[in-house]
DNA sequence: TGTGGCAAAACTGTCGACAGTCGGCAATCG
DNA sequence: CGATTGCCGACTGTCGACAGTTTTGCCACA
């Protein structure tokens, strides 16, 4: 274990033909090039990327775990399109989420969570500055990944990822919109304070309240761009075992 | 919207063989046929079962995302092994959806929900007196499922379906081991009795005491048990982004 | 007896192919 | 003219095979 000369871990590990192609369609959907309830054919896939239909198909299973395509039998894979319902039901998840993470958060809130927190809504002011939509949301996302991560509960990190996705999927459509700069800037440093504070009714307020400028946020662009009433959610109201 | 004459959903949609296989490993594993951190070969699967590689791969990539297998790249997949600590997560996890959930419901309490959950802890009470321990934590969890299903929000539900496939990996080390009948049985009353009195408090009470009993039952049975220190889990502590 | 290296075996990642199935279109019938 | 039925193309589900890599077993050597 003592010092080697190189990075000791396969840092790149060639990415497999799955988790490329995962990667492409991931990137293809949030860009909005496969537009929401379109359909996927494996063949034409395959063709475009050049490789065969399996990592195509594992590609796809993986995305439809994250919640980002949906699989009908004997169909194929169709882009989900979330309605407004589903999207209400995303940020209450995400709710649930970060008020837990929040409060973990305030019982272990070292100095070096401290830190890479205010640096990441530095970067994220710096972001928010720039005209790229995209990476404003990323920077975003981070700081919000960064606060579940020192909530120090890996499996509850692993549940808002997958969450993220299904954010993506729906924040992306209204990237035009722009968020000025400012509020975005206050909203995080408001969390910040409350941490500090080191009050947890100071930072579930805190995080209710962001959360909930989000959510408004979002849900009016959606409702205004985007349709995704009914495309493809559809049936089971039922409750299967 | 009127009545229509019988059920209109396509009822007998032939499992696939992909589903299939995930039904058998899912059962293989929950029942310890195949042990935590054992390696599983695709060819040995699909010999024994009769199909070729493709499913079972397809299989195999289904259950990595719902927690029970992990995959290394180039080495195949094995049998996933919890920790204590990644334990605890879970139970952390749960108590964060359950919280949740529970105050949900608070707001919506109907009738229909009422009466389902009641009748669901029956059903417990009656599984608990018997000597099927996997029924006794089906019947458990099934009960759960329901309070999140009249919580009303299906986002929820799917995290929670995903945590729950963990927690049966684990639960199952101990099936042996019985609660008693009637702390089950009492346990689940506490909740029901604090819904009907629609307080948030005593709800997030009950679903306290709740979730604190089973996991330190869990965490116990696993600490005497099952080993599973740090057979797969391993590195990355890092932050990917 | 323990160790290092080499070769064979086993396995995964990927590919191309075949068969069964689904959706759409056109011809036919009322 | 509208509804129904049969056919056709396209696509998914599944399979067997090949190449590269990892693991294992063996043998020589210290």
């Amino acid at each position: 274990m003592a010092l080697s000369t190189a990075a000791p871990r396969p840092l790149i590990q060639q990415q497999n033909l799955v988790e490329q192609v995962a990667d492409y369609l991931t990137q293809a959907i949030i860009q909005q090039h496969f537009l929401p309830g379109e359909r996927l054919s494996e063949v034409q896939l395959s063709r475009d990327l050049g490789v065969s239909r399996a990592p195509v198909r594992e590609a796809a299973r993986l995305l439809e775990s994250r919640g980002l395509l949906i699989s009908k039998p004997r169909r194929g894979f169709f882009v989900r399109a979330l309605n407004t319902v589903e999207l209400e039901d995303v940020f209450d998840l995400r709710l649930c989420l970060e008020r837990h993470a929040i409060q973990r958060l305030t019982e272990r809130y070292t100095p070096e969570a401290q830190r890479a927190l205010k640096q990441q809504v530095e970067v994220l002011c710096e972001a928010a500055a720039g005209n790229d939509g995209t990476r404003r949301i990323e920077e975003d996302l981070q700081f919000h990944r960064l606060m579940l991560h020192y909530a120090g509960n890996e499996r509850l990190l692993r549940a808002f990822d997958d969450l993220t996705h299904e954010l993506r999927l729906c924040i992306t459509l209204i990237t035009k919109t722009h968020e000025a700069p400012d509020t975005i800037a206050t909203s995080h440093f408001k969390l910040l304070d409350a941490l500090d504070s080191g009050s947890p009714a100071a930072c579930r307020e805190a995080i209710d309240y962001h959360i909930g400028v989000a959510r408004k946020f979002v849900v009016k662009g959606v409702g205004e761009t985007g349709d995704s009433s009914d495309e493809n959610s559809a049936d089971e109201d039922v409750l299967p075992r």
